[in-house]
RNA sequence: UCCGGGGUAGCUCAAUCGGCAGAGCAGCGGACUGUUAAUCCGUUGGUUGGGAGUUCAAGUCUCCCCCCCGGAGCCA
């Protein structure tokens, strides 16, 4: 059997295949009154009448909406399983479509019949039809998904995860798995964790050191902070790829915006300078929230109703307009002539804080903004250096409310150059010497950046907690699930 | 990690100068009803995050610890 047919309404009274049923937001959209459809999912509220029947709201996650069902009293089951089906339970309904007489929605079913599959203790349940705060859900993670704004949550990462995809796959990128696990910290983008087969209790020691031949690699690994390096080398042999995977920094960060795992999309492409990276950037940008606000109006207009009202005119207008671009050194002068009470001093040569990036992209043009040409002194060794000799080819595009989105830069495809910038940063050479091999043997100018998905799902939500946008969050002190 | 704010009923919160631990919602019982977070009446429900201390008396004051949230740093 397809799984079109899965979808399909192919349910047969004589045989009791719930797998066959319709999804509700198909249901929802159906004109076809009169009938027979085949439901299932999971109630989120019941509401009796002694006029002998209920209302049965469920959700099967397919739309933001439920499917109110009305279940007369005179099916066998309505005593047994229908009055004990409260909100929680699990239940497939066989009925007619019907234009619905309510005001609350345009089609409704008259149930047939009623299968409850698994009930579920309302003494015991915690969810319940008020609002319950996002920090208790977060304790909550395994049910959380049943609740309005964690389904649209869903359904909005994997709108824009499928927009991803499809964004470059159309432009012909090539998608690219980068290892999880590393055996140098050459990205340099944080902590990392470390992997290990050896008995930490007990490791092997030789003259006092951990003796790490005995380890599973035969040396120390870690978990990658970045696939960079790697989809570099294959940038340069295949053009243009994007990777899209999980990275793990250990880094003792608590915010709002942070996560120990999470996940990042990063394309490389050959022949390209930064004005083309800053170009794709854009490009990309748009694209996602273009094709959110096509297909997942529902949720995002409850996201605005409910969650934060300025959503729906903040990615209408980034579709609109183009994201302003200036320099760093241009940035410095606008906040130094601001007027703004500052945390920190500006002055040339120090990195942007946050305080510093908000205004600017919040404040000061109001939109999108991507910002180039850094000191050289505050980046990764692996940035071309501009002619200047100060600054590197590096961007970050910044937009409102969550600031930094994305960081990327024109790599430094010269090879005296980069073994210079590796020594002058202090590093270890001799770790780097496949990627220094890239630009002994065909090395050309090459651009890329990485794109943090759950800051991306955050500001397309309005959810102002990253631990939000993601099913099972990891932060210090927190792996449960 | 630093700064600040918190932890009280299943949930969201209140509790004045240190003086009998409360409300709404949920649950449960009943009434009513093509309902829409239904409504109305009644009702169950507490080791106030943990530990120690001060006091006649501690949710409240002091100390230690744990956890959560916001901001900062790090960064995506």
């Amino acid at each position: 059997m397809g799984w079109s047919q899965v979808c399909d309404n192919q349910w047969s009274s004589n045989k009791d295949d719930y797998v066959k049923r319709t999804l509700i937001k198909h249901v929802l959209a159906s004109t076809e009154y009169g009938s027979t459809v085949m439901v299932a999912g999971w109630v989120r509220t019941r509401r009796d009448s002694k006029g002998g029947f209920s209302f049965l709201e469920i959700n099967d996650g397919s739309a933001f909406s439920g499917l109110q069902i009305i279940v007369p009293g005179e099916l066998d089951n309505y005593e047994s399983d229908v009055l004990r089906l409260t909100i929680g339970s699990a239940v497939a309904v066989e009925g007619e479509l019907v234009e619905s007489p309510g005001a609350g929605q345009s089609v409704e079913v008259h149930a047939a019949r009623v299968r409850a599959f698994g009930f579920a203790d309302p003494e015991e349940y915690p969810l319940q039809k008020k609002r319950i705060s996002f920090e208790k859900l977060r304790e909550l993670a395994h049910l959380r998904a049943r609740t309005n704004t964690f389904g649209a949550v869903a359904r909005v990462r994997n709108a824009l995860a499928y927009a991803t995809h499809k964004f470059y796959q159309e432009r012909d990128f090539l998608y690219l798995h980068t290892p999880m696990i590393t055996s140098s910290d050459a990205e340099g983008a944080g902590e990392m964790f470390q992997v290990t087969t050896l008995d930490l209790a007990a490791p092997p020691r030789l003259d006092g050191e951990v003796d790490y031949s005995e380890d599973f690699f035969g040396k120390p690994t870690y978990l990658t902070v970045s696939g960079q390096l790697g989809a570099e080398t294959y940038a340069l042999a295949l053009d243009r790829v994007y990777t899209f995977g999980p990275t793990f920094r250990a880094e003792n960060s608590n915010t709002r915006r942070h996560l120990a795992e999470f996940w990042m999309i990063e394309p490389e492409v050959a022949f390209a300078d930064l004005a083309d990276n800053a170009d794709l950037a854009e490009d990309y940008v748009r694209y996602l929230f273009r094709y959110i606000l096509d297909r997942c109006s529902d949720d995002l207009e409850f996201f605005n109703k409910w969650v934060d009202d300025g959503l729906l005119a903040r990615l209408a207008s980034i579709t609109d307009t183009d994201f302003e671009r200036i320099t760093y050194t241009e940035a410095v002068e606008v906040l130094e002539k601001a007027d703004a009470e500052f945390e920190y001093p500006v002055n040339w040569g120090a990195d942007l804080q946050s305080e510093h990036e908000r205004y600017l992209t919040e404040v000061a043009y109001g939109k999108p903004l991507i910002v180039t040409d850094y000191p050289a002194d505050i980046k990764a060794f692996y940035m071309r250096r501009n002619d200047d000799g100060k600054t590197v080819a590096a961007m970050d595009v910044l937009v409102p409310s969550v600031g930094e989105i994305v960081g990327g830069s024109q790599r430094e495809e010269r090879h005296d150059v980069l073994l210079d910038s590796i020594r002058a940063k202090g590093l270890p050479e001799e770790h780097y010497w496949w990627y220094l091999d890239l630009r002994r043997f065909g090395s050309v100018p090459h651009s890329g950046f990485g794109l943090g998905f759950g800051r991306l799902v955050q500001f397309a939500t309005g959810m102002q907690n990253i631990r939000d946008v993601i099913p099972f969050p990891r932060t210090p002190n927190s792996a449960e699930f």
